[in-house]
DNA sequence: GTGAAAGCGCTAACAG
DNA sequence: CTGTTAGCGCTTTCAC
């Protein structure tokens, strides 16, 4: 391992180009007011030197340090399943990157992270935190908003819709309308991929929910009892079983359902993993798939759908867009904070929902 | 998005303790030489402020950042396939976490972003770097040597084992020998899963590779000739596929394998997720796993190994734990050259390459 | 053991 | 348009 060498500072830089400290900085940081002979000569110096500018030094000055913390909590759960977090991750680097922002990576499991990220978003060594809470009752999102750090949800949280008594919890009371966050239709997507289902003439159109202590499982619940209490009697409460979005957790609820069930001659599926397991089960069974019953999935790993037996029809939402959006959307937040600096920060401050589409393959 | 509030500093905490700002910073930085009444008196006055030290501010005077890089290229690859790399900063997270490091994550795509990550890194925003180049031919750890970073490598380079013409390439020669990097055993732990194959009375067995230009598979397959070399007869080019990693990549070779070699009686796949797709074509070709045909996969990626239909035996690399090893051999790295600055950086400038285990399931 | 003082490298007024 | 100057908040000799 290398040992890292002192650098060239601007002084240096100056000395060479023969200017000022002042001058270098001006041509460094975009060069305008800089008549450009000496600009030139100021460029070719850094140039010379191989000089980088001293982030630290920097920030101390400017407050500012571009770079953004990404906070997933609970990565044993969810992370490693799928590559979800995978691939918000590379929208989230590709926007950061293209404004030059440094992306900071806290990984958090249980209470005792909790602390630490409170204490490290509080310390100001980012602009801004985008934040990932996957679980109902998270303190998290509380402690961070807390941290007066400026924040990007990731999947609405839990306390979003108005659902939190006003005032209570922390003290901040009234601020936790302002949560910004990025989300995908999860309600609407899972209503279309029911009412495609019901176009498809099947009666029995059953549920396997996700991890219902997340937001996202909660919402397309929701959506397919929209649509389900439309149709005169296909609002089974036998017909939802609850899982957990894993292909194991969706191989024990499809059982369980073909028990309880064994008419039933749809699934719609809280994601692509559930139907996969789904799908086995369903063929243990010796059902065929779409003629006995048809299946539908969420979220369009195509890794997954495209690999399943028959491949899967889903309901497809673009998650790497939905890290850039996260990243985007703060980043603007923090450069509108910075022009109109004791302005009601209310702007752009709502939620942005992204659309699905049903992608139809074999499978219903 | 709420906006910052300017923090307490050294000042405040010293002026409420009534005392210097010197004894503050020590009492902060460990608290040694500072008697005991006044430290308590410190502390507690850091409590009510709710201090937090100005991280820029400390790195411009210790040229420490307390922060490393990790550096993940061409994530469209692999890093989406499976949860290796999700694992990895698992471990690398944790072992920075409690030591009080911060992650900084850069992924990069393609040359352009090369350029931009050495220049990060030759910037000294961080104290350290980790990096996963899993391609051979990759410019990218040649130029992050010559950044002059501290790094530690996730598994092994293409030039470290001596390959590289010495002084070629770029100007530092001989600096490429001090590579750093955490590898699991591949060539042991193939050997271990053909040699199960053999002695499971196999004559015929075949592999089917990883991509090829990634060290792992080279190693991989080396170990699969180490041992079929040993049997008469059973080193047969045409029962050696390359594919790719991917279970669509494993179903392409295994098809492809059968085709050649209708006898084949067993194969050693480069990983779970190649298994998983040999598996299904085996399936559909008729053969009984493990009856007609043995396979013994790569990785342990429980997901994977536990769902197959039989559950798959499998070579383990415990992945986590490479992560938090590359990160511990980086952070000690980093120590010892702080405390015997000028000297000889050889210490424990060697590679660690983790054993791995068979894990004997249904399949072979 | 504690305090005073000198910067670390940079930016941002303010003069000129 | 360019240079001078005064810090940003902290650590770290060096006196006391």
């Amino acid at each position: 391992m290398t040992e890292a060498v002192s650098r060239p500072t601007l002084e240096a830089v100056a000395a060479r180009a023969g200017v000022s400290r002042a001058t270098v900085s001006r041509v460094v940081n975009g060069g305008d007011g800089v008549r450009e002979p000496l600009a030139e000569r100021v460029r070719r110096a850094v140039e010379e030197l191989g000089y980088v500018p001293n982030q630290a030094a920097r920030s101390l000055v400017t407050r500012r340090h571009d770079a953004v913390a990404v906070v997933i909590a609970e990565p044993e759960s969810r992370v490693f399943a799928d590559p979800f977090f995978a691939l918000q991750l590379r929208g989230i680097s590709k926007e950061l990157t293209a404004h030059d922002n440094q992306l900071v990576l806290l990984l958090t499991e249980g209470r005792a992270d909790h602390a630490r990220v409170a204490r490290y978003l509080a310390g100001g060594h980012v602009d801004g935190a985008l934040v990932f809470s996957l679980h109902l009752d998270d303190p998290l999102p509380g402690l961070i908003q807390d941290a007066g750090v400026p924040t990007v949800f990731g999947g609405r949280p839990d306390w979003g819709e108005g659902t939190r008594v006003p005032g209570s919890g922390r003290g901040r009371a009234g601020a936790d309308q302002d949560v910004v966050y990025v989300d995908c239709d999860n309600r609407g997507g899972a209503r279309v991929a029911v009412r495609h289902l019901l176009d498809l003439g099947r009666r029995r159109v059953a549920h396997i929910t996700g991890a219902l202590d997340q937001t996202s499982a909660v919402d397309r619940l929701d959506g397919y009892r929209d649509v389900v209490a439309e149709v005169p009697g296909g609002c089974d409460p036998r017909l939802v079983v609850e899982s957990d979005f894993t292909p194991s957790g969706g191989e024990r609820a499809m059982r369980e359902l073909l028990a309880r069930c064994p008419d039933v001659d749809a699934v719609f599926a809280a994601n692509d993993l559930t139907a996969l397991g789904a799908l086995r089960v369903l063929r243990e069974s010796g059902r065929r798939v779409p003629e006995d019953v048809a299946v539908v999935g969420f979220d369009d790993m195509v890794p997954v759908t495209e690999q399943t037996d028959p491949p899967l029809t889903t309901v497809r939402q673009d998650i790497e867009e939905m890290g850039r959006l996260m990243a985007r959307l703060l980043l603007q937040g923090l450069a509108d904070g910075r022009h109109r600096e004791g302005a009601p920060a209310g702007t752009a401050a709502a939620p942005v929902i992204l659309p699905t589409t049903l992608i139809r393959r074999a499978s219903a």
